[in-house]
DNA sequence: ACTAAAATTGAAAACGATTTCCGTTTCTAT
DNA sequence: ATAGAAACGGAAATCGTTTTCAATTTTAGT
């Protein structure tokens, strides 16, 4: 924890609003999306640390508080699949990533590719519209989910949409 | 026999799956959504139709219904910004919109641009992925709400995050 | 160290969108 | 007309998330 704290000092100065300190909770979920990879929800992150820290796990509430404060101080990015369930992974101030999401296993991958550059200046001049931020998810199948169909149904059709 | 058929009838249903027919109630809400500009949730839909035709209007759990079918018909385009409601609107088979998310007044407009082309045919070489559709929403400001925050600053900043 | 004020915590309750249940109504085919 | 199948709709359930609020912990002033 001294070393989080240390390491996230400069966060601490941007506190504002409700949420004020950077706090035990906080560290502690930061700690775990750390810990983990893929794109846990919420109920995934409590979960894990009731498993791992037993009665020093904060609780849920807790942990949607810190992660809608960590989310305000730009290292957690939010993102959401067509469940509609909020997912959490971690990100450097100023960074994001998009998905590659198997609609038959559900394996999600990330991706920093990012197509925004061009489209949103012509986005800017065809509609006068200041895109400030995006989201894009890609949907398909995972190379495994993709052979074993194809093996299944041969020639299956390949749609981009 | 009769019993047992009876008991467990909504076990059938979802193993045969739910809608099979176009009714009325479909007809209904997709007429609804062609007299509707916007992106309704189910609940503007179920309110707007309680309004204008009052007990004839097909309740909340049949709108639900019918969009779903309309949806799997490939009529209807479900979209979810960031407050997690979903919405629907009314498109082509095999056509899709991105939308224009204004942050501030929340004004949304469709757009057609679609980046997929390029994108999906590097995704499937780098990551081994079939790519089968995809979501794309713009967030940022408006013509209106970006002159009115920033009158101090006429030109247009684009701001790819 | 003491203490009061401020902030955080978490269990329970509230919330809101969506889904499921199930009795009633409507449709369809004979 | 009748029976069987499907759809309807209101109530209840579900589920992720937020709010409430009393208790606890932390902070800041002395
Ligand atoms: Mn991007
Ligand atoms: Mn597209
Ligand atoms: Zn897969
Ligand atoms: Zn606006």
């Amino acid at each position: 924890m001294h070393i989080i704290t240390r390491n996230h000092k400069h966060l601490a100065d941007r506190l504002v609003g409700r949420r004020k300190q950077f706090t035990k909770g906080c560290r502690i979920v930061l700690e775990a999306l750390k810990n983990t990879q893929g794109t846990p929800s919420a109920q995934d992150i409590a979960l894990q640390l009731k498993n791992s820290l037993s009665n020093q796990a904060p609780g849920l509430t807790t942990v949607y508080r810190s992660l809608e404060l960590l989310a305000r101080l730009g290292i957690v990015q939010v993102v959401t699949f067509r469940d509609g369930e909020r997912r959490y992974e971690l990100i450097s101030p100023g960074e994001h990533f998009h998905h590659l999401i198997c609609e038959q296993c559900g394996k999600t991958t990330r991706i920093s590719a990012c197509i925004i550059d061009g489209l949103a200046q012509s986005i800017s001049t065809e509609y006068s519209f200041m895109v400030k931020s995006h989201v894009l998810e890609l949907y398909g199948l995972c190379k495994q989910c993709n052979d074993s169909t194809n093996n299944a149904i041969p020639n299956l059709l390949v749609e981009v949409s």
